[in-house]
DNA sequence: CCAAGAAGCAACCATGAAGTTGCGCGTCAG
DNA sequence: CTGACGCGCAACTTCATGGTTGCTTCTTGG
C-alpha cells in the first residue's frame, strides 16, 4: 500500500489540471471563504466575459471541486472540499515518499562511514 | 497574512498546470522514489515517442519541479521538492480557510439556538 | 403584465499544448 | 575508428482549451 499511489496518478492529474488555472484559483479561493456565490458575484473583478466564468465553473464542477444550484434566476456555487483534501493527500503521499528515500539515503552513507 | 496567499495565486497556477497531466505525474512518482534518472529510463513503460517525454520532462524543470545535467551521454533528472512543497501548503491554506470558515459558521449557528 | 437581469445554448476563432517525424551532434564500446 | 546509442533542435500536425459573440429561456421586480 506504500507505493499504491501510482494507481491514482490518471485520477489525480484532472484534479490538478483543473487547478492549474489562475482564474479557476481565485474563484475557489473567494468559494472557500465566503459561502454560496452566484455566478455573476464569482466573476466580479475578473476581466473575462460572463460566458468564460462559466466555463471554467464548469471545469470545476467536472472535477468535483464544487457544485452548484440553480436558485431562482441565479445559479449558486460553492466549496465541495473533499477533492481539494485528496489532491493535498496525493502531494503528501509523493513527499513522504520522497521523505523515506532521503532518509533510506541518509542511514546508508551513516553506516558506510562508521 | 491570513489571506495573503489570495497574492500566490498567479504564481502556483502554473505550478498545478505541470502537475496536471499523467505522464508527468507519473515520471514524478519514478523521481520520487528513485534516484536520479536518465531521460530514456523516465520513459520506460509510457507509450509516447522519446520527443514527448523530454517536452514532459521540461515542463516539470520549467515549473522548478525536477533539475537536470548532462552527464556523458545521458542527461539525469532529480526530484527538486521544495515546489512540491508550495503546492502542498497551497492547498493546506486553501482547506484552512475553509475549515475556519466552517468553525464560524457552526458558532454562529450555535449562538443563534442558544 | 412587461421589461430587465441572469443563465443556458450553440457557433465560432485563436492560440497553445501534446505528439510526431526527420536530421544532426556528441559520446561511448568494441 | 566506426557504428550504435542517447540527446538536442526544428518543423509540422492535431486537437483541446480559453475566449468571444449572438440569441433564447426563464424569473423576478415593479
Amino acid at each position: 500500500m506504500q507505493q499504491g499511489y501510482d494507481g491514482n496518478v490518471p485520477a489525480t492529474a484532472p484534479l490538478f489540471a483543473a487547478l492549474g488555472d489562475p482564474v479557476r484559483l481565485a474563484m475557489l479561493a473567494r468559494l472557500c471563504t465566503g459561502g454560496p456565490l452566484s455566478t455573476m458575484v464569482l466573476g466580479q473583478g475578473i476581466e473575462v466575459s460572463r460566458q468564460a466564468i462559466t466555463k471554467h465553473l464548469q471545469v470545476l464542477e467536472d472535477a468535483g471541486l464544487v457544485s452548484s444550484d440553480r436558485v431562482g434566476r441565479d445559479r449558486l456555487w460553492q466549496m465541495r472540499p473533499q477533492q481539494l483534501v485528496a489532491a493535498r493527500e496525493y502531494l503528501d503521499r509523493m513527499s513522504a515518499q520522497w521523505d523515506t528515500r532521503l532518509e533510506r539515503l541518509r542511514k546508508f552513507v551513516e553506516e558506510e562511514f562508521d
